[in-house]
DNA sequence: CACTCTACCTGTGCGC
DNA sequence: TGCGCACAGGTAGAGT
């Protein structure tokens, strides 16, 4: 499930791909799922598209930012992806079938087409004139937060670690997974209430979370079994239920918090004394 | 404000 | 083998 480093790769891949995604015209787009399109009709966001030109790539926290500019209009476009859990983005040959979890395909110059695949709908794709109509309500990007900012926004919240980390107004980026390793790094416990951290503790968090994400990045994501095989980066807790901490040896152990499924070491990440 | 629950989906993996 | 079911995940929106 892409978070904020596996989109980050995506990028990163769309980026180098050869020919290159940015210089490349949409013929046509193929709507095979209309779900997948949010906030127009499908119609609109071919219309829209067609003869458009990819111009740049990013992203904010999990959302991709497709930037375009239209032939015969004035004025930029944005294209905003969301691939929540299963989603995929490829750029693939234009004759290249079809499977049966494509929802929609770019048809573009050069042979080339991007397809968007997701088995389980969630994903969403958005068309707007700014981004911010999509990502406005998002906080900072997890990757490049400044530790003054993180600790400001830190500062007026009472909230348990664990889904103040998700909170992607809070924060932008982080999924399950690195909020996981971010805690069992931090040696703090998810339950534990964000405004009972000293000073040193809120610095160390922001620390291994910019370190973990950037070590995700570097090596184009996450590497989990039966999830997530596109990168290489081993996580100490997701997903260990009952394996030794890598640390202590202790097994590692899963709980629910928010409704989430949750893995820690007990022994390193001690329960907040008030529970 | 903080939290919980539900809905959205479908592939996987379990128990029987 | 095959059935049924709980579960996984991110987010929005409603409710406590």
């Amino acid at each position: 499930m892409p978070e904020l480093p596996e989109v980050e790769s995506i990028i990163r891949t769309l980026r180098n791909s050869s020919p290159a995604l940015i210089g490349r015209h949409i013929k046509a787009v193929d709507v095979l799922w209309s779900g997948a399109v949010s906030g127009c009709y499908s119609s609109d966001l071919q219309a829209a598209l067609e003869g458009s030109v990819f111009v740049s790539l990013g992203r904010h926290g999990k959302f991709l930012i497709l930037e375009l500019e239209a032939k015969n209009r004035s004025g930029k476009q944005f294209l905003i992806i969301h691939l929540r859990m299963t989603g995929r983005l490829s750029l693939v040959p234009l004759n290249q079938a079809v499977d049966r979890h494509t929802r929609l395909v770019f048809l573009l110059d050069r042979g080339l087409a991007l397809r968007f695949d997701d088995p389980r709908k969630f994903g969403r794709l958005w068309l707007v004139n700014d981004p911010a109509e999509v990502t406005a309500s998002l906080g900072p990007d997890a990757l490049s937060v400044s530790y003054n900012e993180f600790a400001e926004r830190f500062a007026v919240h009472r909230r348990q670690l664990k889904p103040l980390l998700l909170d992607q107004s809070f924060l932008a980026g982080i999924g399950n997974i690195y909020a996981d390793e971010s805690l069992f790094r931090s040696k703090l416990h998810p339950l534990t209430i964000s405004s009972d951290l000293s000073p040193d503790e809120v610095r160390r968090l922001h620390c291994v979370i910019i370190a973990v994400l950037e070590e995700a990045v570097a090596v184009n994501g996450a590497n989990i079994d039966g999830v997530f095989k596109a990168g290489e980066f081993v996580v100490n807790v997701y997903g260990r239920e009952g394996y030794p901490c890598p640390v202590c040896r202790s097994p590692v152990v899963k709980i629910r918090v928010a409704q989430r499924g949750t893995h820690i070491c007990p022994q390193c990440q001690s329960m907040p004394e008030k529970l």
